[in-house]
DNA sequence: TACTTCATTGGTAACGTTTCCTATCAACTT
DNA sequence: AAGTTGATAGGAAACGTTACCAATGAAGTA
């Protein structure tokens, strides 16, 4: 039972070590049959290699990192085992590690490169201000996957939607319905993240319809709650019915937002759609089971995560590579949204 | 820029390796005062000292492995960052692994272990028929936590809640509402685990009522839709409506089919709790957010996981424990139940 | 025949730690 | 003063790999 090393594989062949290092890791320069005998050896005493050594040698680890902010966010969990799946494929594994909103990406990432021997890393959610500069002194390719930054990006990989655009979309969607008064519940107040980037879409929407817009039918997710969850929808849906401000439809930014508001809107003795029509963001496999279905602008999670760890294979391997892929998001129509 | 060693961290300080070693790993027979020059020399130079060497040398890696039967199960990830938080605090590592519900897990847990070189493993979700014998042959701790066991488990560490008593509770709670005809929606027929253990509760209320047990009651999960997920619980929940058996509750396994399970009834054109009572089981953060609110029996994710983790800590570290720890669930009466 | 080439192979020095063992030296003991 | 202790320190071997280099011998060439 006591682990094998490739001394004892070496011995139990009659080979050297450097043969039996070369069979299993299909270097070249070895007789086939002497490669067979060696692998049939290593399969019949289940020998397994020490990665430890491995990558103490080869002073790397196969090991690219997931910095995520934000967690609580259904949309991410759906894209983790894409990640392991693909990474896997390439002989990859992958080291989750969740950061809070306030702390600084470059800084958790650096410890973690360090800490990991890490060689590549996927950022996920949040907002990097200028990832150029910020993420330079990281010496190792990494790729935003979803994350707001800001205009100008030119070195730092990065794989999204366009969120300004998709939320355009929908509430241009929603103005062509006849909706002139559209509450909006965003990212909290002092984040800009994707919440700043799909309310700027909103408001770009409104003028171009040439509706004035209420900063009172905007409501900000609250700091003390987690973001993005049904409970933070809920508490802001409710605060904005009770404003009695006027509106006739609300777009959610994010579908448990949107789950949460559906809650209040239902308690304040309101029919959806009828009353107020709403429209969430993500699509997360959920808002087709909501009665009524939600319609909601899908991000297309698989093509994103797949384009991400080969984007970052890329850079690993130094191809040269597009640096800005952005995937069209897809609006689904179902029925919480009404004609007015 | 280029990663300093051990070594390089002696010569600055002048001293040797071991000294340095000493100071790093809290090692007694040093100094305090070379101990606090040298820690200020490796704070300075943002020194890590490089793992694979230490894992090398110590035979052995801080991590732990997470082994998952049915990952989509919103149940679980709620626990992952507990996970990774307390293991976090023991200086461990964790890594994430899920498997098919047709895979072995011995043989997946002991591939694992060589691979990664695991210390301990937590196997989540499914069922191991006995894991005394079938898990004899891994030489690592491990503990269970929410798989379902054949009784009689005495050498297998586990923590759960004990399902059958906590289903038997929910439908003894119906039946005391008046409920006679309860349908029940459980996991999949071929697939004990959970699902089982659920039903069996289920089963033994109704024959504490003296009601009969009718199969026509029960739908079990489809194989070919994932399982524990909404969409499977509408699909059976349909069929249950569509086969115009009687009956006034039903009681759904998990708290996303329950979801499902809404949205067939309202379909129909039935009203919760007035045509239909329903209950879920487990406890998401969704569920206080449905429509009507839905009543569930809550899982203390929390407390599952800290003993899990704490439980496996002992196990590492030798210690004579309490093999079975089994908490209480917290039975959550909300809105989607109505008395007859 | 003698020389070169080529495909295989084994020996061995790293990789960066930890830990055992030995060395130093000051401070006590007697 | 000589011997003993105890605290602190450094040297070097080992952990299991990989990769460089040299060695072997068969086959081909002149």
């Amino acid at each position: 039972m006591a682990n094998l090393t490739i001394k004892d594989i070496a011995k139990i062949c009659g080979v050297g070590t450097s043969t039996v290092s070369r069979a299993i890791n299909d270097d070249p320069g070895i007789n086939p049959a002497t490669k067979e005998r060696i692998l049939r050896v290593v399969e019949e005493f289940h020998y397994v290699p020490n990665n430890a050594a491995r990558n103490l040698k080869l002073t790397e680890n196969n090991a690219i990192g997931v910095l995520v902010k934000g967690l609580n966010n259904q949309f991410f969990l759906s894209m983790f085992r894409i990640f392991e799946e693909e990474l896997g494929k390439q002989g990859y594994t992958f080291v989750l590690k969740e950061m809070a909103s306030d702390q600084d990406e470059a800084t958790v990432a650096e410890a973690l490169i360090k800490e990991k021997r890490l060689k590549g890393i996927i950022f996920m959610g949040g907002m990097i201000e200028n990832p150029d500069v910020t993420l330079k002194r990281l010496d190792i390719p990494y790729v935003l996957c979803t994350v707001a930054v800001n205009a100008n990006v030119r070195h730092s990989a990065s794989v999204s939607i366009d969120d300004e655009k998709e939320s355009f979309r929908i509430v241009d969607y929603l103005c062509s319905l006849g909706h002139k008064r559209i509450a909006i519940i965003t990212g909290r107040k002092n984040d800009y993240a994707v919440g700043g980037l799909r309310l700027d879409g909103y408001k770009r929407a409104l003028a171009d319809y040439g509706i004035p817009y209420d900063a009172n039918l905007v409501g900000y997710m609250k700091d003390d709650i987690p973001d993005f969850t049904a409970k933070n929808g809920y508490t802001v849906m409710k605060e904005l019915l009770e404003s009695r401000v006027d509106f006739t439809a609300v777009y959610a930014i994010s579908d448990l937002t949107a789950f949460g508001a559906y809650k209040a809107i239902s308690e304040a003795g309101k029919k959806i759609p009828d009353d107020y029509s709403v429209v969430g963001f993500d699509g997360i496999d959920l808002t087709e089971y909501m009665t009524p279905s939600l319609t909601t602008m899908a991000q297309p999670k698989e093509e994103l995560a797949k384009a991400t760890v080969k984007m970052l294979m890329q850079e690993i391997d130094g191809v040269e590579t597009e640096k800005k892929v952005v995937f069209d998001a897809e609006f689904i129509e179902r029925d919480s949204v009404k004609k007015i």
